[in-house]
DNA sequence: CATGAATGAGTTTTCATTCAT
DNA sequence: TATGAATGAAAACTCATTCAT
């Protein structure tokens, strides 16, 4: 039934199906016949519309990256404090989207690919240094400089951290837990009278 | 000529191999042809050895986790008090030869391989159970039982997230700011008066 | 909105495409996509018009094998002489355009083509026994019957030869040297006096 | 029945079975499988001992340049003189084994590869220039440079030329005849008292 | 008339694994 | 114990061709 217009839909049920197979499997050793399978069509049409599988894999890494970002924007578009503002990307890190398994554990194997992958290596480096920028521009209005940079360092470890144990299986903690762990952390980094 | 005792030294062999290998090529995908090569063998002796792919790279796995785990109980030996065992884990965690590149990938791919692979993940439980109870074992002498699991659940956090990072190259720390981080976490989670 | 007439065009654009194509990428190994592409449409209609890829480039060929036999029939029409007659043969053959390297890439893949597409052997049969009788027709006014068919498969063997290394870029000669060679290949084989 | 050794024995059977499976299939377009095949192995050890059919479409043309080179060399070293020597090449390259219909098919398609693979290419400079230089080299000796040149050229168009029209069916002479003519080509061009 | 969506067969290539020697 | 020859299954990718619209 080819229809006009189906490149849209198409590419949206190729990476929504790449996330969800990554998921599934557990493992980014995903074939091409796999996703297009979950996603209703043939292999041959995945590579029509993606040009190779490493495509169709930075495609949905971006994704899940731009869902993020996206994410973040609106929790910082109703903060009113820095405080509230840190919060803010904290929750949009742990938000119930973001942190379903198969998502968690795509960003997992995202991690792995960014290592040997130019491309995924750039859309990383992308949201690290996006994600670092954001909270030391609001740590900043709370503290120092250099403490700034280390607590955001800390909390970018920490988020990175829930991550993959959440992927493992090895975080016990709930989502609200999860995030609340965070919080804390930057609540105690920020307290003044510590002799550090 | 059969030479006597080849075993172990073949099996030390490979081992070394695979990770060195995985560490080089920033990637699981690594074949056994390649791991034999380097190890100096061929492909048929590494099978014969191992009897497949994936009982190497969870020897692999095994073999890293052990040299941590020694590493662990001797920094804990000359510890004397309760903070200073949290440090000698921590420190254990960060020593030089665990947090070089290639070991710090290998743990990186061998979490991804744990989500599929049986044996890898309940190595890989054995790993997280056993640093969970030591960090809880030494702070509950510092704080009240929740707190203490609580705090543990942050350092293992922050470790692995370090680890990540390290892994990708997105940590700008080295590898003392990076020890230091996590003692500073420990200390600030640790201080009396704060309103938690 | 039916347009009429378009048949010729979009089959005299695809045969076009067809001859720039090969010339360009340097193989038979083309698309009907690529065609298509370069003929401004898409490749269902290339199939709607020609009814498979061979048909396609079959009428390539004869397209190619008619301009030559115009060119002939044009050279031949202001000759007067035999001798004449021989040279607007040679001249059509080495005529600017038909010694464009696409068209000579083409001749060649035509060639390799024909060995086992029986269309296109039909037409390179046709091709070569025109030439043939071209050539021996004049030959025979200058020469005895024998001598004329061999000298025939001699111009004719250069003429192939003198393609092929231009097609490949080995042929040192501009296409007036070209000729030229040709032309005293014929001379040197009508002279009376040799003693063969 | 894995021996040692086996190596050049697979090679030279894959050489083989390539220049037959492209003599007898009239294309290029022959698959790894097919040439395995006919080879009497898998696909698999084709590749295990090539890398990757471009290799082994080089190596089979590396093959028939050698033969014809040693079989050249062979050739030249029983002439006495020039006249001999240049006969000797000639009768190389129509040799009973060389002019058989897959080998002539080969060179064709080779000469189509030549054109977009750099290794083919290289290849046929080699053999061409090899080929011009012997030519010219003894050809000295009976003419003027400039002359020399020019009757090489000659030479080497209708060597190709008549191995173009072997390959395609079109020479109607035998291999005698196909020799004598070019034989006489050379006779006439070396003729002193011609006016050019 | 025209598109481009869709398929599926076919091709190269890789690799874990087996096994004769 | 050790080799490397050999296989075969699986994967990515390509493309002619078909067809609903």
């Amino acid at each position: 039934m080819p229809k006009l217009g189906m490149e849209p839909i198409r590419r949206k049920a190729l990476i929504e199906a790449t996330i969800s197979e990554i998921g599934q499997r557990g493992s980014l050793d995903v074939t091409v016949g796999q996703i297009a399978r979950r996603a209703g069509m043939s292999s041959g049409l995945a590579h029509h519309y993606f040009g190779s599988k490493d495509q169709m894999l930075l495609a949905a890494m971006r994704h899940i990256m731009t869902e993020f970002a996206r994410r973040t924007c609106r929790g910082l578009a109703t903060a009113r404090t820095p405080r509230e503002r840190l919060d803010a990307i904290i929750a949009a890190s742990f938000d119930a989207r973001e942190f379903r398994p198969e998502v968690v554990l795509s960003w997992l194997s995202f991690y792995v690919q960014a290592h040997h992958n130019p491309g995924a290596r750039r859309l990383l480096r992308v949201y690290t240094g996006r994600l670092h920028s954001n909270l030391v521009f609001n740590l900043r209005q709370l503290t120092d400089p250099p403490r700034a940079h280390r607590i955001a360092n800390g909390i970018a470890a920490l988020i990175d951290g829930l991550y993959i144990r959440q992927a493992l299986g090895t975080n016990p903690l709930d989502r609200f837990q999860t995030m609340e762990l965070v919080r804390d952390y930057v609540d105690r980094m920020l307290e003044k009278e510590s002799a550090h």
